[in-house]
DNA sequence: CTAAATTGACTACAGCCGTAGTCAATTTAG
DNA sequence: CTAAATTGACTACGGCTGTAGTCAATTTAG
């Protein structure tokens, strides 16, 4: 249980941008200047950034690199997740909950939140 | 609704401590150097940059500085929330929710989950 | 082939956080 | 009072993330 390099909010949006396809820096970086006008050499740097942590993988193809990722988007961001309600909620979900309880949720969240209880309560695989 | 400073983990940590209190940077330092054995300077600079930050005060008081929280660390920690939701969730809580479902989460925690949910129901002030 | 456009490697820089040293001012002990 | 200990202001530095420029190599268009 290393702390892993750990994404970028940034970094996570281009991850989430190539996932499941192969993408060219151009490519990506069109979407991104389009989105929020940024330079092609800052999405290079990341998507390098992302390489050179493992995220994604590049081969080069008709003349230029297409990259993919090398991870599921969902897998990551439960590790954010895992992270956030360790380091910062020192591990317990109570403060969650208090934030739940408080706050705009909307009703399909709160159907989900009542599938889930019971999801957990049937199933008995609480530890 | 800018994006606040923002507090570190051991910043959290140090507010988290002071909490409630009036302490010397001696007195945190001592602390901490238990703790973690970090030096009597680190804790210094931390709490001069959670003061700067406005999350501390401080007075003089017998020839040295006391400091005290200007924050209640539970707000703190909601608004961490509000923002890892926002930030990294992109503002849903269905990430959480299938999180949850396939986490240890403890029967105690079980349990508070279905309090929520009856309380959610209940008030019916889900929007 | 050659000039132009694209692509990629490298470098840079700022802000935030964690960590800590230096050194001077202040407080305290003798 | 004076020397020693404490305290605090400042400076520094490395790592991470966001952002981007430079410049050379490669690819492509004419």
């Amino acid at each position: 249980m290393k702390k892993k390099p750990g994404l970028g909010e940034q970094e996570m949006e281009i991850l989430k941008f190539i996932e499941g396809r192969a993408l060219s820096v151009k490519e990506v970086a069109a979407h991104f200047k389009k989105e929020k006008n940024l330079a092609r050499t800052t999405i290079l740097t990341m998507m390098e950034r992302l390489r050179k942590k493992g995220f994604l993988a590049r081969l080069k193809k008709d003349g230029l690199f297409r990259y993919t990722s090398k991870v599921d988007c969902d897998d990551v961001v439960n590790d954010k997740i895992s992270d956030f309600v360790e380091r910062t909620l020192g591990g317990s979900f109570s403060p969650l909950l208090a934030h739940f309880s408080s706050s705009k949720v909307s009703s399909d969240e709160l159907q989900e939140l009542k599938n889930l209880v019971s999801r957990l309560t049937k199933k008995g695989d609480v530890r």
